[in-house]
DNA sequence: GGTAGACCTGGACGC
DNA sequence: GCGTCCAGGTCTACC
């Protein structure tokens, strides 16, 4: 078991929930722990379980079975998917004297979840689109169970399908199967110009290009509209976009306008603010709504 | 540039 | 059990 430190301040079970991801395949929730696992397709095809867990001021990771040689690969890619690299100190100190947003610097939180690949997380984002959250978790794991590699110690398990194999798919069976519906094209083309050389999406990962370039590049992706450019924004670190759907359309509206109706404009007005942190703003922000309607 | 309608699915609801 | 309506973002055609 290797133990990856983060920087600081780290809170290990609330980056878990710090948005849906944890519950889509091929994470999975560790059974009688807190831990979580995912199985991962490795770049020479092979698939492994990779269990994580809280080790305090960082993580321990566990790789299932043991290969030698795939530590750097697996410390890469454990690093990114849970963020332990990124450094908040300037959200934090924008954030600590504030009302509504102190609680992210008592305690510790202010990280998303990721998957390790930018092609994994636009398919996903993709089926966050036009759905509830039960038609995506449902569309990822037929997703992952139809076209995902299996984890030879236990088929049961699978990798996120590849843009190799996803490139290459018989539509009708991929939309019949999988219930993606009229999404089955974007996910098919997205696939093919990963395969072809056509977008680099893991390059966006570390480019130092301005946000609003990248984001021009992800919205020139179809099924990728400003709410699933600015999620994926978020999960590469880039927090200027808030993605504008109808539920912070709903907090926007209460927090501020008494129950008004509101648009994307008076989104982005209420985090102005926040400027480059806008995004994160957002997502952590203490909501009044939330509580009313948690009674 | 702005707007309306179509896309697709599952769940809620009424009968 | 069946039919209808609705919610959820994005795309496309049209103005």
């Amino acid at each position: 078991m290797k133990k990856l430190h983060a920087i600081g301040p780290f809170n290990f079970p609330r980056l878990l929930v710090s948005h849906g991801w944890a519950k889509l395949a091929p994470y999975q929730k560790v059974e009688g722990s807190s831990s979580i696992s995912y199985t991962a397709q490795l770049n020479d095809g092979q698939v492994v379980e990779i269990k994580v867990s809280d080790a305090g001021d960082g993580v321990y990771v566990e790789m299932m079975p043991q290969l030698a040689g795939y530590e750097e690969v697996v410390r890469d890619m454990i690093n990114w998917m849970f963020s332990l690299q990124q450094d908040l100190g300037e959200f934090y100190n924008m954030a600590r004297d504030h009302p509504k947003l102190s609680h992210v610097v008592e305690q510790g939180i202010g990280r998303l979840l990721r998957c390790p690949s930018v092609f994994e997380e636009l398919v996903k984002t993709i089926l966050t689109t036009n759905t509830r959250w039960t038609g995506t978790i449902r569309m990822v794991d037929a997703l992952v169970q139809g076209y995902g590699k299996p984890w030879p110690d236990n088929v049961q398990k699978r990798a996120f399908p590849t843009p190799e194999v996803l490139a290459r798919v018989d539509l009708e069976k991929l939309r019949k199967s999988a219930g993606l519906g009229y999404r089955t094209p974007y996910v098919n083309a997205l696939a093919q110009d990963v395969v072809s050389g056509v977008r680099d999406l893991e390059g966006l990962k570390h480019s130092e290009h301005p946000t609003e370039e990248i984001r021009k590049e992800l919205l020139s992706i179809k099924g990728v509209g400003e709410y699933a450019a600015a999620s994926v924004l978020m999960l590469l670190g880039r927090f200027d976009f808030i993605p504008v759907d109808s539920w912070a359309l709903r907090l926007v509206s209460h927090e501020w306008h008494a129950g008004a109706q509101v648009g994307q404009d008076e989104v982005e007005e209420a985090f102005q603010t926040w400027g480059s942190w806008k995004g994160l703003a957002y997502w952590f922000w203490d909501w009044e709504y939330l509580k009313e309607t948690e009674g």
